[in-house]
DNA sequence: ACTTCAATTCGATGATTAGCTAATGATCGA
DNA sequence: TCGATCATTAGCTAATCATCGAATTGAAGT
């Protein structure tokens, strides 16, 4: 949980997991949004796997990328509600978007 | 915004909202939940302070912190809203918990 | 004014982190 | 197998961060 937190942290992590949140992506293409190196995009993701909050699947020469709502789900709302705030049942398994 | 994810990376600083969560608190009852030195604790507060998730007044000799949940709220829930998760309406102006 | 107490600021240190370039691993098409 | 492509690992630097002890501020109380 505080992997989860901790790789919110960083924007650049934030704004991958939006982008994710559209659908799966491979690296290549998730790094093209970003002014960054690729290394330092591979470090990024290398942060939000360690985090359970995303998913890699190795799809020919690229690497495919998913969110895993539901993880990023129950740290955000769990901690939300240890606050008393974000109130009631959470839907729970919603691995997919829209 | 970025300062409130920042501020929740640190398992302390988490703590130190939850804490704070069950009414006001001064920075040395603050410090007696934690092993570590009273210049730490008042760096954490002030991370705290600066991503506007507490406020501080002072009485007397000591300083009084207090839980802004509605800034906590708002990003939480804010964040996790714009993943389509935490679903519906935020009460928005609940100052008090409980 | 002096002492005490609460908390912070100062200055230093060790650990972690984001960033880079260069090199390596892995896969595919010719 | 060769060359190209996608991504990671390796090795480094610079910056940020958590932590500490010591010094400082500020408010009471004597």
């Amino acid at each position: 949980m505080s992997l989860v937190f901790k790789a919110l942290a960083d924007p650049t992590r934030r704004r991958v997991l939006q982008l994710l949140q559209s659908g799966p992506m491979s690296a290549g293409e998730l790094s093209k949004h970003f002014d960054v190196s690729k290394p330092t995009m591979s470090a990024h993701f290398a942060v939000l796997k360690d985090a359970d909050l995303v998913h890699a699947e190795k799809a020919g020469k690229s690497i495919i990328y998913h969110l895993k709502l539901s993880v990023l789900e129950e740290a955000l709302l769990g901690f939300a509600h240890s606050f008393g705030i974000g109130a009631e049942a959470t839907p729970t398994k919603l691995e997919t978007v829209r």
